[in-house]
DNA sequence: CAAAAAAATGCCATATAATGCACTTTACGG
DNA sequence: CCGTAAAGTGCATTATATGGCATTTTTTTG
């Protein structure tokens, strides 16, 4: 998942759970204008700030074994 | 996923590879230091840093909804 | 055990993420 | 069209990630 993707589906899901900027910075702990830059796709938000977010939304950063050949 | 579980299994995946940290920072572009820093659990790597190191060992990193009742 | 390789640390300079505040631009309901 | 709420931007400051280098500690090997 590339760092496009991985912000558009912060920024979706928080859509999806009706819930503004502000609110998501205040119960993530995570400034708002940490968060506008983020969503905005300036930024580079370290993994503590991904975390707080993805976790307030219900979301999981995970890793998993890229598959090279998908269609072999 | 937490933190420290990421980390693991960024470790875990250099060592299943026989990757040294010297030769993951040259692949990856990271700074050997960032990423010995990283590995020893010290430090709070950038989504961009992270990427450059999941990228060289085949991770991808993914956002997951998180099940809040797996057994229900 | 001894030597060599790999990993962890301390120090330090530089780059940039995090954050607040004020302001502008969009998006949306009436 | 208007007014309001939400989102995006510019600027400045502070905190911290990045990364080079030398040194120490740990792990691996012979």
């Amino acid at each position: 998942m590339h760092f496009t993707e991985i912000i558009k589906q912060i920024k979706e899901r928080r859509q999806v759970l009706q819930v503004t900027q502000e609110t998501l910075a205040e119960l993530s702990g995570v400034g708002l204008r940490t968060l506008k830059k983020f969503e905005s796709g300036k930024g580079n938000p370290t993994l503590q700030t991904l975390q707080k977010v993805a976790d307030v939304l219900g979301l999981e950063i995970s890793l998993k074994v890229k598959n090279i050949t998908p269609d072999s």
